[in-house]
RNA sequence: GCCGAUGUAGCUCAGCCGGCAGAGCAACUGAUUCGUAAUCAGUAGGUCGCCAGUUCGAUUCUGGCCAUCGGCUCCA
């Protein structure tokens, strides 16, 4: 019987019922197998040796294509499992899918691994791939899946299976030399395919990702197509380690963590804080010039008023209490009491709509001690946080003019982002109704604006949804800075009212919002984004002076002075060492000017800037020079 | 909080299967006065994370705690 197989070039071939998707491809194209790892079949993914008996059409998965890694680093998962229960008998599997940028599996097994294993593993591995065993796809009825792996004493994917939906009637199983496993697939053709891997790393995670579970031992691991592209990535990964805020906050001394003063708390060192300065000196005018007002509340309030707010109901657990004087005090987690507090101190009209408070506000968070990491995660920070009290109609052009904001700031530091949206989560407050209402408004605020956007379920605030703008960093992980809260619960709590057109009551709507969201976090962030050669407007130190001799240190003061009376950040470097040392020093502390003072500037009344990316403007004026930074700072380079 | 690893000089890291603690860089002193990524010599620097236990003796072995790192869970 005869068929006919399309390709997306439009081809369209004639053959016998019963070949193999990869046989057909080869009559397509004979050198399209050698980088194909998979096929889709009317764009469903499928093994290169399924068998067709019906018109369809053919996609080949190439191996180079981010489909095909995915499906290579999942078995190259497979063949891991494989290795590690031949390694250490008695391991049980349980799932072991691709990720970004590689791949991991979960076991079971009475004993650790370390990463000394990882040698035993990965030759294991090479053996099997030497093999090149085929992996071969079985299909299944459930129960006797289930019979299967209980046989085989493999709870985990016994469990898998028990737990799949009720239509499901047949499951499928892939096996490659004597190692079986629950799996979806599809699968390289053979374990040979496998050029390039390396296990990287061993962590717990518990079975489901549910810390009420056993926690398992995962190991993590990475797989390309060749050779080249996994040094590529280990290459970047040791760029990546030395672009690391923690080290680079070392390094250019600008924080530190004590161990005596506690942990998560941060210690800015005088560089630190120019920084951070910086970063906050310019976001005050920012919110001035879009209509915010500065407020201020206090760092402790009463425990009733967290019990008022719902605070105390739902987020205890992360907040630190004191007494004073026989009273409690709950150490503000959140800016947004005093901020309601500031709302309901007149009685507001309509006209008065929108109110924007804006607080550089410093909380505290109980957070577990696994979680803290340098400035990315910390127990004390200070959020650029606002609260805009409006009306439900003013809402959409209130959203639109936040992301708006984000935008430029995002912009400012050059920085991509993308949108979420993030929804009610178990455990809330306020009405279903209230929720919806507040769902709708960031959802419409979003579309009106036409913004792409992602949808994260029950990943809300417990007090109303937010959208989140996730940032990436070097090492391409995304982190939460800025974020829109809809709120209509804490309006209704604190008995929030205007006076409406029509001479009545009203309850305003209130966003919490912050832009680059903790100076800490945002910090770190922009320490790894910018490898820590920050630009000229937000360098610490913008130049430093080096003198060639000590007879040039007069003249080099002179140039300081002016330097530091025109308000640019200079430093001296008058050692008593070769050019050539005060020029690496320099660099290696990323100053963005060098300016080399000698004979010749002194006598030119010049100096010599010398770039950090290793150019050289010639003599210049000092005035000159001056403009020039000053002109850096105004466009925020 | 959970799993695993780690903690030695300001920094990066050796070392010790129980017997006086080591290097490079940085710092300090001196010599050198030098033109675009490391001049030479000398000096000083450590309760070997903290607290117990075992031992004649613990930085080393055991236990507890603290902190850090890689993850999980949680989050700005």
């Amino acid at each position: 019987m005869d068929m006919k197989i399309s390709f997306p070039d439009n081809k369209v071939i004639d053959a016998k019922s019963g070949i193999t998707a990869g046989e057909a491809i080869s009559l397509w194209d004979k050198n399209a197998l050698d980088s194909a790892v998979a096929v889709n079949v009317d764009k469903m993914p499928a093994d290169l040796s399924s068998v067709l008996n019906r018109d369809c059409s053919l996609d080949v998965i190439d191996i180079n294509s981010d489909n095909g890694l995915d499906i290579l680093r999942h078995s190259i998962s497979h063949v891991m499992a494989h290795a590690v229960q031949v390694v250490f008998k008695g391991t049980k599997v349980s799932i072991g899918p691709s990720i970004e940028n590689g791949f991991y599996y979960d076991f079971e097994y009475e004993k650790p691994f370390t990463t000394d294993d990882f040698t035993k593993i990965e030759e294991k591995m090479r053996e099997i791939i030497s093999a090149d065993y085929p992996f071969i796809r079985e299909e299944l009825e459930r129960k006797k899946a289930i019979e299967l792996f209980a046989s085989r004493k493999e709870d985990y994917k016994v469990e898998l299976i028990n737990d799949l939906p009720s239509d499901v009637k047949v499951v499928s199983i892939y096996k490659d030399g004597d190692y079986m496993d629950l799996c979806r697939g599809p699968h390289i053709p053979s374990t040979g395919k496998i050029k390039a891997f390396k296990l990287l790393s061993v962590a717990g995670a518990y079975w489901r990702g549910d810390e009420k579970n056993k926690m398992l031992q995962r190991i993590y691991g990475t797989g390309f197509a060749d050779e080249k592209s996994l040094n590529d990535y280990l290459t970047l990964l040791e760029e990546a380690k030395k672009r690391d805020h923690r080290r680079l906050g070392k390094e250019l001394d600008l924080f530190q963590i004590n161990e005596e003063a506690g942990a998560g708390l941060i210690i800015f060192h005088p560089k630190g804080m120019m920084l951070r300065y910086l970063i906050e000196d310019w976001e005050k005018k920012e919110h001035l010039k879009r209509g915010y007002e500065m407020v201020m509340g206090p760092q402790i309030l009463k425990v009733d008023l967290w019990k008022k707010s719902g605070h105390y109901e739902h987020y205890r657990e992360n907040m630190y209490f004191t007494e004073i004087d026989e009273q409690t005090y709950g150490i503000k987690p959140m800016n947004c009491l005093a901020h309601m507090l500031i709302y309901k101190s007149k009685i507001r009209s309509y006209r008065d709509l929108p109110l924007r408070y804006f607080e550089l506000g410093t909380v505290h968070r109980h957070e577990k001690t696994g979680v803290l990491h340098g400035l990315l995660r910390v127990r004390q920070f200070t959020q650029d946080d606002a609260h805009i009290l409006c009306t439900p109609q003013q809402l959409n052009s209130e959203i639109r003019a936040i992301a708006d904001f984000v935008h430029y700031a995002m912009g400012i530091f050059g920085f991509e982002y993308e949108v979420e949206l993030s929804t009610q989560p178990a455990d809330y407050i306020g009405t279903d109704e209230d929720w919806k209402l507040a769902t709708d408004a960031l959802r419409n605020a979003l579309e009106d604006n036409k913004i792409e956007y992602k949808v994260n379920e029950g990943d809300g605030a417990f007090y109303g949804p937010k959208i989140d703008f996730k940032l990436k960093d070097a090492l391409k992980r995304k982190w939460q800075c800025a974020t829109i809260q809809c709120d209509f619960t804490l309006p209704e709590r604190f008995d929030l009212t205007y006076i409406g057109a029509d001479g009545e009551r009203h309850r305003p709507v209130m966003l919490h919002r912050v832009i680059l969201g903790a100076i800490e976090r945002f910090m770190g962030v922009l320490i790894e984004h910018y490898a820590g050669a920050f630009p000229v407007w937000l360098s610490p130190t913008q130049c430093i002076i080096l003198t060639v001799t000590d007879k040039h240190i007069p003249y080099a003061e002179t140039v300081y002075d002016k330097l530091t009376q025109a308000g640019i950040r200079a430093e001296k470097y008058f050692e008593n060492e070769k050019l050539g040392y005060k020029i690496r020093q320099a660099q290696i502390q990323k100053i963005p000017y060098m300016l080399v003072i000698g004979d010749k500037e002194m006598e030119a009344g010049t100096v010599a800037p010398r770039v950090r990316d290793g150019s050289n403007l010639g003599a210049l004026p000092v005035q000159e020079f001056i403009a020039l930074v000053k002109e850096m700072c105004e466009k925020k380079k």
